[in-house]
DNA sequence: TATGAAAAGATAATCCC
DNA sequence: GGGATTATCTTTTCATA
């Protein structure tokens, strides 16, 4: 059963959710124009299709002193099936990493880490990053500042005319 | 007043919230080894110094129709101070970035970008980015498959030794 | 089939120890 | 930090359109 597309009242509530999930739903409701029952059957419904992935905190990283963000770029020898496993394993098991994606182009897979300081990230390439299987060569990109960040993704493509 | 550390039960609860944030503080309390009251007075603590930013769902941005990611390079011309707030104020607004850095090293500015398809990808290059004071050159890294994605932060550097 | 009102149940928030 | 109480919100039920 393929999931219904969502009407301008369900976008609104998504909007309102991606901003702040610890709205109550008669405060939803009341947001978007309509009543409790109605806006809370809609959001079990969002939830059951899988639009609502799940409810977390988001907690300031630069309070906890991990002050720098950093896009490490590794070059990546040819991999055994068991060895990619472990390497991907490996990632996912290390904390700072916090995104991590195969990509096209010169390297191979790219990476959003934290750290707090420059001397800390040396040590984690070395201590860490080195030691998953394959990783050949790595660039950094270090990040001065954040300019926007945020989870909340689009709720509909945009039409270019 | 700076903000005191965190213990051992404070990391355990912000660890749990950080992967769902709809667990009930009687749960977590459970979880954690402690009774409610204590539990959401450290919740109510954690937020009021500033620990917990906030709380969103996650949303399936592929189940939306954005199924490419891409980290976006950006080569910047020298902007005046109004031109760059320009600049930014604008990323700002374009809801398919979702964040934006200032980084050392070739380019300028990294942006990861969500989008649908190539096709509407080149769209928005030409009339979205381009449209933003400055931009010079703008080199792509496509994603090809998403390895790690968490929004959990670290809550304690490591040492390494 | 969808809605809204209202009851029932669960949870958050407060109080006192 | 814990236990008990109250206030608030969530979830279910049911009558209605």
């Amino acid at each position: 059963m393929p999931a219904a597309e969502l009407d301008a009242i369900d976008m609104k509530i998504l909007t309102l959710m991606q901003k702040d999930a610890s709205l109550t739903t008669a405060e939803l409701a009341e947001k978007v124009g309509i009543s409790q029952s109605p806006c809370w059957r809609r959001i079990q419904r969002l939830q059951g299709e899988g639009y609502i992935k799940g409810q977390v905190v988001i907690v300031d990283r630069e309070k906890l002193g991990f002050h720098m963000q950093i896009f490490a770029q590794v070059k990546m020898a040819r991999l055994s099936d068991e060895e990619r496993q472990t390497f991907f394993r490996g990632v996912e098991n290390i904390p700072e990493i916090l995104e991590c994606y195969t990509v096209f182009g010169e390297m191979d897979i790219l990476m959003k880490v934290v750290a707090p300081d420059v001397k800390w990230y040396q040590q984690f390439i070395f201590s860490s990053l080195m030691k998953l299987p394959g990783v050949q060569d790595i660039r950094s990109i270090v990040t001065l500042s954040e300019a926007k960040h945020t989870t909340a993704v689009p709720l509909k493509p945009r039409q270019f005319q």
